[in-house]
DNA sequence: CGGGCCTTTGACTGGTTTCAACTTCTGTGG
DNA sequence: CCACAGAAGTTGAAACCAGTCAAAGGCCCG
């Protein structure tokens, strides 16, 4: 839980009380491999906060196939933010790629916690302008470059994360085929 | 400028205090038509708001070519909020589509009017929120649906605004040329 | 009125998908 | 601990979506 709050740390200055409030209102849980953090159709509740580990967020496609829309590592939070915010179902899955650990901090805790340390708005809107801004980068990528050229700035970005997950699911993520990512890497070893 | 008080106060609770310091710091400004609000190399200084108009945000591809990757109408905010929060030469251009109306809040002020009324933090929080998840729902359109039908798609879901903007600039938000877009129309009239 | 920008149209090209068959890996139960 | 079934990865051929290039026509704005 530690990890939580070195993170926050890094945007925003905790007193030793606020560290102590922020801990008494999130749970630490370990999350099993191919478990389920949020279903479609469900109502997302909390964000989640990855201590260590891996989850990937996808939806089901017109054609049945599931579609990877992101990954959270390490460090990163990941929420359906519409779902979330609207209490809207949910489009999308977020299930466990491998065994992790994470922090939960529940919707209406999270009301509580605002008011009692506003300086927690701060540190969100500044997680939200990172994500927001990646998201356009990665539109930018998608746009600019063909499927062969984002296999390769990928994996030259992340060496050790294409490792960590099965090709399909990075196939889905950087918006083609398996089978295409397979021609890829046959061609240039 | 009461557009951005109404927009806010849909948001969060403001007095009538609240609203006297949010006018004093920010200033209204007319943008003609091909005007610039933020140039390639150059670090973004503040969040405009559109009062009235329309904006395109786009970068220069490695093929010369023009690419835009988001636009602003009227109660939008827009930035670059990378080069605005990092300090970092933008890699965007910010244009007026047509002769418009914003509300300028300067990054300086922008931090002194958080200190003045922390409940815009939260505002601020909750624009990015949305627009992180319509940004997430771009990349799933990208990604499920072809260039005709991401078309077709768009001109229902905004007819009057495709009125407003040449095609060129609609192809390219859509992500393919504008050759393409004339053969699509073609086909079904 | 004219020049340049925007749009249209057609032929050709190429990146990527689809489908199907085959091989390799993985994890679970006996 | 091995066997086996299902999941994941590979390969090739055919089809398709969209890009490129080039040329012509329309239209806006000075």
């Amino acid at each position: 839980m530690q990890r939580l709050i070195a993170h926050i740390s890094k945007f925003i200055e905790l007193t030793e009380e606020d560290r102590e409030t922020i801990l008494s209102c999130i749970q630490y849980q370990e999350v099993k491999k191919k478990d389920y953090l949020l279903r479609q159709d469900a109502i997302c509740n909390a964000n989640y906060f990855i201590l260590k580990g891996c989850f990937r967020q996808y939806y089901i496609n017109e054609k049945g196939l599931e579609q990877i829309i992101h990954f959270g590592i390490d460090n990163w939070w990941i929420t359906d933010y519409d779902s979330l915010e609207r209490r809207t179902p949910s489009e999308y899955y977020i299930q466990a790629v491998e065994n992790s650990e994470i922090a939960v901090l529940d919707k209406r805790v999270k009301e509580e916690l605002f008011s009692k340390i506003p300086g927690l708005e701060r540190y969100f809107r500044l997680i939200l302008q990172r994500a927001y801004a990646a998201s356009m980068q990665r539109i930018k990528y998608i746009y600019e470059f063909t499927g062969e050229e984002r296999y390769y700035h990928f994996s030259n970005l992340f060496p050790e994360f294409i490792q960590r997950i099965p090709q399909y699911m990075l196939a889905s993520y950087l918006g083609f085929t398996p089978e295409f990512l397979s021609k890829i890497r046959s061609k240039k070893i």
